[in-house]
DNA sequence: CTTAGCACTCATTAATAGAGAGTGCTATTT
DNA sequence: AAATAGCACTCTCTATTAATGAGTGCTAAG
């Protein structure tokens, strides 16, 4: 009868070894170097019937027949599972003044492309930010500035005191006073609520006739509508496109072009970080994982970030499959704490 | 007595051949292949000759013995100033939607990222854009904003009508009526003219003591120096760096990589590109001499742009020394005109 | 001045051999 | 039964060599 097998604790120390140290070369693992490095106390014979069981159950796999072992997708998530187990608690992920200036931000856009250079540049991996969907974004405060006839700037302030702009056009024209109006009635009356809410609720006291302005509602109303169309799709922020130049597993000028490429045309990552936001939490998508053909031999480590008790977008990382995991985790879900935060701050 | 050497008309039709088809194949050009192609009626045992006496003089070169022959840099100037001569007027550069967009956005920034996206897809090369320093803008309006105690949006709206907006942080707090007197004064007294002058004509009337409103003035003046210094590093925008794939001469990634970098840290480019301004018109540097080292293998196209009668920036191309420059120029020239014509309409 | 002919040069490609890393299996030890 | 030592075997990687071919440079003839 074959031999049982099953992943006892031995087995999995030796494949986490296995894992750490392809992480680490990026060269397929041999059973000497695993008995040389690692305190096992086991020969190279023996290590070598263990991996040919991990390599049996899925864990590991073969380049051909007389190279050492890699880890499969499969043994990567094994891997990452064991490491939750010990998350590095206090370790310093970011120095005091990279911490402090993501509360010196004053508008959206530069905050998050802010983040996004500090996911790239503490993993040297590819740093990547989905912005807030601005109808959802809960504002303190909101200006209309005419820039021209039918032409005007719409400034939000979030709650957390970041700006965001934008201009649209507009069917008729309105004065600046008119506009002030508009703006004071917004204010006033739905401080603390999302664009989305704002247009509800207007429309259900028309419906009670608890209103009177009847003319100048319906232009806010209009006006509302012009806003939300007059979004763009969703920014996405990448950042560290160099790194990935370092890493030998793209030393391929075809594979790195399609990468570059599903990065030009950003719908597909779209759709994933997307995705993300409705799983909630920290998301780990290892190789094929990703629907990108493309990207199989990356990884995407993935966490939402929120603002109060909302979840506002998603922020994350983009490295080869054999990314370094137990750095980038910790970072990832750091970072996205710090967004929250300034997101979150009144 | 060594043969006479120079460059009569037949040897240029020569050095043209070679340049062109060297341009379209990526290969070193063989005599054989120059007399197969092209009408000169002339056997490739002469063409030998001529192409050895361009060589000696300087405007091809040898990779090694058995090779054929190559533009050198001077080689390629030859031939562009050739080119000039003839310029491929009345042709369509651009399609009639395509022209059109340009008159379609009211934000500046959004203008010079379209203008650099045609700037790389209709060359196949990498767009570069220069953004206008603001203080140089002409302004049509200026509108302040109050954000939050201390913070002040200030939205220029230039005399082409494109805006720009920059939010700054002050020392005293300021009233909304308080910002909306000093725009108003601002908006009265300064029409159409920089903010650089602005402010040289603000300081000239209070020396004069034509203006009475001391109090207000100072702030004002406050007000301008924040916004010239909050003035970041000129912009730059770049498009395209995907098409740098396609090319044979950087099918190495090292030498790709050192493009990239230099991209990053744009510094370099932005004194090349500055270093334009003050020349003007068209600019082509070819191969090494453009100033990075890192790009001694390409060649800049560049264009100054005009808002009036006044330079305001630089775009172009970047690509591969052996850029097809006849299709490149009149498409930087030609671009370079579309975006003045917008920043000039009044 | 132009051309034909021919030897020569040099990069590129394919084929071959040798080295080295690592496995898989078997027999032996604990 | 588990661990180990020994050894043949496999497969990649590198270096060497030889063959190919494009293109030149030179000389002599038209």
């Amino acid at each position: 009868m074959a031999r049982k097998i099953k992943l006892d604790k031995r087995s999995r120390q030796i494949l986490q070894a296995v894992v750490a140290y392809h992480i680490n070369t990026a060269e397929p693992v041999g059973s000497r170097t695993i008995s040389r490095k690692y305190n096992f106390n086991l020969s190279p014979a023996t290590i070598r019937n263990i991996m040919a069981d991990l390599e049996e159950m899925g864990y590991l796999q073969h380049p051909h027949t007389s190279a050492g072992r890699l880890p499969t997708e499969l043994g990567y998530r094994i891997y990452i599972e064991c490491l939750n187990a010990a998350p590095a608690e206090g370790c310093q992920l970011l120095s005091k003044e990279e911490r402090k200036k993501f509360a010196e931000f004053d508008e959206i856009d530069k905050l998050l492309r802010y983040t996004c250079k500090i996911l790239s540049s503490t993993t040297n991996y590819i740093g990547i930010v989905l912005a807030p969907k601005m109808t959802r974004m809960i504002f303190k405060h909101i200006s209309f500035v005419q820039i021209r006839s039918n032409t005007v700037m719409v400034i939000f302030v979030s709650d957390s005191g970041l700006v965001q702009q934008n201009i649209i056009r507009l069917q008729k024209e309105y004065s600046q006073e008119k506009l002030d109006k508009m703006a004071n009635l917004l204010n006033k009356k739905f401080k603390n609520i999302s664009l989305l809410e704002v247009r509800r609720n207007l429309l259900e006291m028309i419906r009670q006739d608890q209103i009177t302005y009847d003319e100048l509602l319906f232009r806010a109303l209009k006006l509302e509508d012009e806003i939300l169309e007059s979004q763009e799709d969703a920014k996405i922020f990448i950042d560290g496109h160099l790194n990935i130049f370092s890493e030998p597993e793209f030393n391929d000028l075809n594979k790195m072009k399609a990468i570059f490429e599903t990065f030009e045309e950003k719908n597909q990552l779209l759709n994933i970080l997307d995705s993300c936001i409705k799983d909630g939490g920290i998301q780990i998508l290892i190789g094929s994982e990703n629907q990108i053909a493309e990207m199989r031999d990356c990884s995407l480590v993935t966490s939402v970030y929120v603002a109060g008790n909302f979840i506002r977008g998603t922020l994350g990382v983009i490295g080869p499959t054999r990314m370094n995991y137990s750095a980038v985790i910790p970072q990832v879900e750091y970072t996205a704490s710090l967004v929250s935060q300034t997101l979150s701050n009144v």
